[in-house]
DNA sequence: TGGAATCTGGACCGATCCAGTCCTGTTTAC
DNA sequence: GTAAACAGGACTGGATCGGTCCAGATTCCA
């Protein structure tokens, strides 16, 4: 259904966690304390976004985590990516290209098209902007196992 | 990596090639031959999109598929929320709201101009357009398995 | 009327990937 | 030197995906 991993959804609320209280630099169990979430699965994802430059992490007693940049200069298409690789929503990756029907596929240019609005879409908003407050919104439907996956889209 | 199932994919280029060729109607076999996609998998397609509508079937020794309606009024998003479900992101479905965490989640709003986003841009592109002349295009990286997947973003 | 060709609907299976756990090692504060 | 915390893996169970197969219903045509 076109959607990112558990893996990523969790590392947004952690990095929004993070961002709405930049002032703290906060340790992995603290951060699954107070975002509810495992605490393997916190530790193993925060590791990543070190990896990946969005955080900072301090190592020893008094050790923990920050934000590598302002809020302001993260992207969601920098987080998605990070977590999960390039934005796109097919699968020619691939570099061999035994694909060899590509003249049968009049698919290409236009997919092209899509992934970049996608792509647009998620650079089109920062991590700050996902601090901020809440549309007083209507009862949104959630899904139970991930716990603060966003909205969804009902329609059709 | 936000992507689609390897069934839509195949879903996208079977349409496509129906689209291409409105004047004939095709049977599961000539198509599967003719996008070089294996039958079982073409044949179980063509079913769900006749179950959602975008195609119409004729039984019988002469049966085959059509399209349902004209290829200028088939989206995208249509396509790929009939063959996965709703386009979103995330995984916000279920209804029972045993996310007890809804408050501490400061992304629900923000995800959904995201998924409203991303289904935008999926509903601005029809059928029709899909099947028009390639941009000459340079070289595309294509993935082995999935023959006709779409173009990919390398950037990040 | 009967047989062949085709769609219909569903069950089924193996492989892959995801979510989550666990362990060992390294770094730092005190 | 010890404890607290991060680093970097390997590992596992389960869900999903890609793909196959089969029995039945429908239609055409001889």
């Amino acid at each position: 259904m076109i959607r990112i991993t558990k893996q990523t959804d969790y590392g947004i609320v952690l990095l929004t966690h993070l961002a709405a209280q930049a002032e703290r630099h906060l340790n992995a169990p603290e951060l699954a304390a107070e975002t509810q979430l495992p605490l393997p699965m916190v530790s193993k994802i925060l590791k990543l976004l070190v990896r990946e430059g969005l955080l900072v992490s301090h190592r020893g007693v008094k050790g923990g985590y920050s934000l590598g940049r302002l809020p302001e200069e993260i992207t969601m298409a920098e987080i998605i990516s990070s977590l999960e690789g390039p934005i796109a929503i097919t699968e020619c990756i691939e570099v061999s290209s035994d694909c060899s029907h590509e003249q049968l596929c009049p698919v290409r240019s236009n997919w092209q098209r899509i992934n970049e609005a996608v792509r647009g879409a998620l650079e089109g908003i920062t991590l700050a902007e996902m601090t901020g407050p809440l549309a007083p919104a209507r009862k949104l439907v959630t899904l139970g196992g991930g716990k603060y996956a966003g909205a969804q889209l009902r329609q059709n």
